[in-house]
DNA sequence: TTGCTAATGACAACCATTGTCAATAAGGAA
DNA sequence: TTCCTTATTGACAATGGTTGTCATTAGCAA
């Protein structure tokens, strides 16, 4: 954890918890949801000002559902893409070096640069299959 | 173009003269937009109703800003992936073969079914390195 | 304990998108 | 061509995620 906060407070404590507790990308809104019914309330700028520092410290990755919603998820920080469950949401961090360098190819081919990618494969993962 | 509209309209017609002119992905907004500045107005909603249809009917490809906001773009009806410049707009289709094996083999190789994927190259186009 | 100021939270503002509904117009029938 | 049915439109309201505002609160260093 590399954040950027210069000071603890319990509120992006009990966030980065949900994260931690929580399998799979979770949006802003539930995190909010999810603490209103809990011991520590925290307001819901509060967990977005939280969210906002922790992508920014490469924390959590951010992917935007279909309909535009932003869901977070803690993640290591190397370099990688996800396999996300459609129904779940559980997701699993994957390494792929031969996308990496067919992304910087092709692009190059085309005399793209400054390049930045984005792989994301979603299906239904073996549990919910039944 | 197979869409689903069971009428023709100049509307309809307006807005698919902006896709077909436009090189690259382009929000409902600025489709509306740009048409308030010339002969034929159209209204948002209707703009948005069209982008929906010919969504669906896979004549358009969408695709998300970082803001969340959808772009759109005529597209093949085949599959394919894009090399979008983060400046301009201009927007290249990849095929990629192998990409897609390699999406499928990793998701078979965790229990995924029912497999969708995104791919997404972005970066600054030859014409705006300058 | 005190003081500075980062951080919080309630609320308003923003803005893309969707819903509503009366008015309009496409296009087949007569 | 004219009439009629109804798909389509457009102005406007409503929705909902996200960001901005600002007075209040609370880390934490001295």
């Amino acid at each position: 954890m590399s954040n950027s906060f210069t000071r603890t407070t319990k509120q992006r404590n009990a966030v980065i918890e949900v994260l931690r507790d929580h399998k799979g990308f979770i949006s802003a809104q539930d995190i909010h949801n999810f603490l209103k019914n809990s011991a520590s309330t925290v307001g819901l700028s509060t967990v977005y000002r939280t969210m906002t520092a922790l992508t920014t410290s490469n924390d959590v990755d951010v992917m935007l559902r279909e309909d535009g919603e932003a869901l977070y998820r803690l993640c290591s920080s190397v370099h990688h893409h996800h396999l996300v469950c459609r129904d779940c949401g559980t997701t699993i961090e994957i390494q792929a070096d031969y996308v990496e360098a067919w992304a910087k190819d092709v692009s190059q081919a085309h005399g793209f640069s400054d390049i930045d990618h984005t792989v994301e494969i979603v299906g239904i993962c073996k549990k919910c299959k039944k």
